[in-house]
DNA sequence: AAACAATATCGTAATATTGCAATATTAAAT
DNA sequence: ATTTAATATTGCAATATTACGATATTGTTT
């Protein structure tokens, strides 16, 4: 035991958990802030602007892009990051159906 | 090392990387959105939905009440659950403008 | 009070994550 | 071709998560 039984979950499920689970690290919220703050997509200043060590960020990006929350393209010897904003979009209407449905409901707690 | 340096980290940045892990598992997952399902809030339910023992639904639901996405109350012998709308809002809030504030940038890669 | 029902907690094995030093890779600059 | 710069990968120690059997707790029913 110890590993997530994902198969027993819908595909959707497996997608959003898994968006969120991406998302559920300090570091990579301020990644992905500071990806929304600068205009260009810079991947170095990463490192500077972060109190982590290279490797550190470099995998936290790593799974930021295997999420498909945010696109890395080459530029020269350095890598431009930048968020995928569909993906974005994907949990921004999740999670405001999720919102929506709760409203209709009467609070029972 | 190991553990996650959440001092390097501003408090609302901990703050949305908490609900994000909290939501960062299929199991989870569909225990919210069993609970949206639901007009009134089950518990015991929970465990007849999922194909996950007793004692890791409660585990699972005492981590989604944790991080506020959820409250129980106690009705008898059985405790009722249900979504935590206010922190549910938040999280909807937090995705709108990271939305908004992307669709304003020119996509770079 | 004893039995029952619902849920929580404990203990533990299996696995995953976090963080970083050391090193590798890749492409530009000299 | 060598050096330099930017990023990725490897390897590893520390820690966290996942899952569940066994057991405890709490309230209800008989």
């Amino acid at each position: 035991m110890g590993a997530t039984k994902t198969e027993h979950f819908t595909e959707k499920q497996n997608f959003i958990a898994t968006l969120a689970k991406a998302l559920g690290h300090p570091a990579r919220i301020a990644i992905m802030e500071y990806l929304m703050k600068v205009d260009t997509c810079i991947c170095g200043d990463i490192v500077n602007e972060l109190p982590l060590a290279q490797p550190t960020i470099s995998q936290h990006l790593k799974e930021l892009k295997n999420a498909g929350l945010i696109k890395g393209s080459v530029e020269g010897n350095a890598i431009c990051y930048c968020i995928d904003e569909k993906t974005i979009q994907k949990l921004q209407d999740y999670f405001s159906k999720i919102s929506e449905g709760i409203k209709k409901k009467t609070n029972c707690c």
